[in-house]
DNA sequence: GACTCGAGTCCCGCC
DNA sequence: GACTCGAGTC
């Protein structure tokens, strides 16, 4: 296949800002790549280009093209074998393609320093962000009822994605809420830098800052690639505007592609204006607009086009498609669980009557909880599945518990985890011991292992002084013996012999893992470790059910795997390396990664999660108001435009549909425990082009239907 | 201050 | 359905 006109132009301009509007399937995976592998054929040095994204599926996927292309075209034979898993392509030289998350964490392990936080900070999840939100506010003394924690990290989430940092938040029409959670949010900072930790969206803050103040680093940064690269540039926020802006200002090469129509992370702070708003920021830049849609059949595309045309603000744009299929289908069903069934067995019908394979299907859905009953059918009907998103991996208490263990022993001075392993599994370390151990941290304002050294080293024991300090900066060695008698002599003395022999085989423990996985980061070590601590008893322990004894080992399982993952993947792993992925990698590396993408099933995925993505055939399930468009943007003040972003999600799955599309709703639907009868989306009818029909009307009202429809 | 009980609410989406 | 909160009770 040939490259339209639109696309070489996109392809080759080489050189200078360039914006690439590229609606839904319009070949915009291929136009990058392309550009990439024309850039590096032109002589330009594959790591001299970074390329961003914004998920790690985007990523891998780019990644995996390019080293295609570059395989098919220049016969390079190392990077043709790395297409498929080979280790000798690996050494080859690639450009650099990652999240923008994961690019704030390189430079930030590089320059973190300068901001007041250790080079090995941690990076805290939404479990351990909330342990922090109850802490501090317990210190403000604040009740549970003015202000809960998920709901102060709610709106410091919303305060960071705007760029707001706690000194500009001194808004005097602030209400009670928000003025308590701006005291909070200045306090819940405080803690995390004291904890030497960032939360994910510190990532890009901290970058923008460092980048501001630290024009050397910056420099440094910028240094590295003449070419940057952007991804769907419409959900770029302020910090990450910003930071494209700074990294690319020298060179200019700066390539940036999206589609406002699919702006689809107000939430999280994306502004559509900064694509809109492109050409102001670069005077020079170039405008390609590609609106020859390839991935789907003019049926559906006119579907899409409809219904994006009742957003009102908007660039006027219309898609084309020459491919000629069959019509989209609406389902009603019974209820919830009919749908569910009757998803899945159409699937199946599919499966055996065509030659379509699980992988073509996709089931695409609004919320996490939409899955559930999918689940069930498919596992009934023997169809593999793949269920992307969702935290829920890293929710188990198994997986957490390891990974606090990796945490300790990449930074014993992470508290959280310290707090959470301490004695996990039971080892005698317990509840007033601990507080004894916290008392004296705080006392002597110096962290709880400091402590627990302290502690431990009181008396005499041979062959307890184990390498870990091998691995400890001499800053670090410096503090601790400064800490070691002031703690030592105040509190030791309180906690019981036997508490001492617990902690000392604690850190004798901590220490000798950490000097093992200094050394060599593997698979195998992680899997004698979860051996080593009495994991699996502790799981017997715990839970009865053999059934759930074994989920549970067998996610602990996962961990070791994706550990093996890593390392095969890396040039030179480390605990540290893996920490940072995983943290990263969110829920798609549970399901082992790049093996699933490659497994044959069919994906199961919120509308969020499949922007990007294509397949032939696609569900959308929930065509209900409420749930598509949720009911929280209905609640909303700015009414008009959360909801016009619901239908660009609603867009967005449609253009996911090659050749089938099928929209089912269920007419009654489980809800907080009650069956209650639902009213279909309002997008239904605007996509039918029925507009006009009095039950629009109703359904924009929230009420149910009286006339039929069609 | 520890408890029961009923009323009211419903943490969207992600890295 | 599950969970929290506050009123009411002992």
């Amino acid at each position: 296949m040939s490259l339209n006109p639109a696309q070489t132009a996109a392809v080759e301009t080489l050189s200078g800002p360039l914006l690439v509007l590229a609606g839904a399937g319009t070949g915009k995976t291929r136009v990058v790549t392309y550009r990439i592998s024309r850039l590096i054929q032109s002589g330009v040095r594959p790591s001299r280009i970074l390329a961003v994204t914004f998920t790690n599926k985007a990523a891998r996927e780019m990644q995996t093209r390019i080293t295609e292309l570059l395989g098919r075209r220049g016969g390079n034979h190392a990077a043709k074998k790395s297409a498929d898993g080979g280790v000798d392509g690996k050494r080859k030289e690639k450009p650099e393609i990652s999240t923008f998350h994961s690019l704030c964490v390189r430079i930030l392990r590089r320059h973190i320093t300068r901001l007041g936080y250790p080079a090995r900070f941690a990076i805290y999840d939404r479990g351990d962000q909330e342990s922090v939100a109850r802490q501090v506010l317990k210190e403000i003394k604040v009740n549970t009822g003015a202000l809960k924690p998920g709901d102060l990290l709610y709106r410091i989430s919303r305060w960071k994605c705007e760029a707001k940092r706690p000194e500009h938040l001194d808004d005097p029409r602030f209400g009670a809420k928000d003025y308590l959670a701006a005291l909070a949010y200045r306090r819940y900072q405080k803690t995390l830098k004291t904890l030497g930790a960032v939360d994910f969206d510190d990532l890009l803050l901290l970058t923008e800052e460092l980048f501001q103040r630290h024009p050397e680093a910056l420099e440094e940064e910028a240094g590295r690639f003449d070419h940057l690269l952007v991804d769907e540039y419409q959900d770029t926020n302020m910090s990450q505007y910003r930071i494209v802006k700074d990294l690319a200002g020298k060179h200019r090469n700066l390539c940036v592609v999206g589609d406002d129509d699919q702006a689809i992370y107000g939430w999280r702070g994306a502004e559509v204006t900064h694509i809109l708003g492109f050409q102001k920021d670069w005077p020079e830049a170039k405008v390609v607009r590609l609106e020859e849609n390839y991935r789907s059949t003019r049926q559906i595309i006119e579907w899409a086009n409809r219904v994006i045309t009742f957003n009102a603000t908007r660039h006027a744009k219309r898609l084309r498609s020459t491919i000629d299929g069959e019509p989209p289908r609406i389902l009603q069903c019974k209820d919830g669980e009919t749908e569910a069934k009757t998803v899945v067995r159409q699937i199946k019908t599919r499966l055996e009557t065509t030659k379509r394979q699980p992988k073509d299907f996709a089931v695409l859905f609004r919320t996490n909880e939409q899955p559930r009953a999918l689940e069930m059918e498919f596992r009934a009907a023997k169809i593999p599945y793949t269920l992307i998103g969702g935290q829920s991996f890293f929710d188990r208490k198994e997986v957490r518990d390891i990974f606090a263990y990796l945490k300790v022993l990449n930074r014993p001075r992470d508290e959280v985890a310290l707090l959470r392993i301490l004695n996990t599994p039971p080892r005698g370390i317990g509840q007033s011991s601990v507080q004894k151990l916290l008392e004296s941290s705080l006392a002597a304002s110096v962290s709880v292992w400091d402590v627990v050294k302290a502690a431990t080293e009181r008396g005499d024991f041979p062959g307890s002084a184990v390498a870990g300090t091998a691995v400890e900066t001499a800053a670090e060695t410096a503090v601790e013996r400064a800490v070691e008698t002031t703690v030592e002599a105040r509190y030791a003395a309180d906690l019981s012999p036997k508490t001492i022999g617990a902690l000392r085989s604690f850190r004798s423990l901590i220490d000798e893992y950490r000097e093992k996985l200094s050394r060599n980061f593997s698979a195998e070590t992680l899997s004698e470790l979860i051996e080593r601590i009495g994991y699996r008893g502790e799981i017997d322990r715990l839970y009865a059910d053999p059934n759930e004894r074994s989920t549970r080992w067998e996610s602990l399982g996962e961990v070791v795997n994706a550990a093996a993952a890593y390392v095969n993947e890396n040039e030179q792993p480390d605990l540290q390396g893996f920490l940072d992925d995983t943290s990263l990698a969110g829920s798609d590396f549970a399901s082992g990664k790049e093996k699933t993408s490659a497994k044959n099933s069919v994906t199961l995925m919120t509308l969020h999660a499949a922007k990007g993505l294509e397949f032939l055939e696609v569900y959308m399930v929930g065509m209900e108001e409420g749930m598509l468009p949720h009911h929280r943007s209905l609640a909303a003040e700015d009414d008009v435009s959360a909801v016009d972003e619901e239908r660009r999600l609603c867009y967005v799955g449609i253009t996911r549909a090659g050749r089938r599309l099928t929209l089912t709703m269920a007419l009654e639907r489980m809800k907080w425990g009650k069956p209650r009868p639902t009213v279909p989306s309002r997008f239904l009818y605007e996509i039918t082009g029925q507009s006009r029909h009095p039950n629009y009307r109703k359904a924009i009202a929230g009420e149910a239907p009286t006339e039929p429809t069609r």
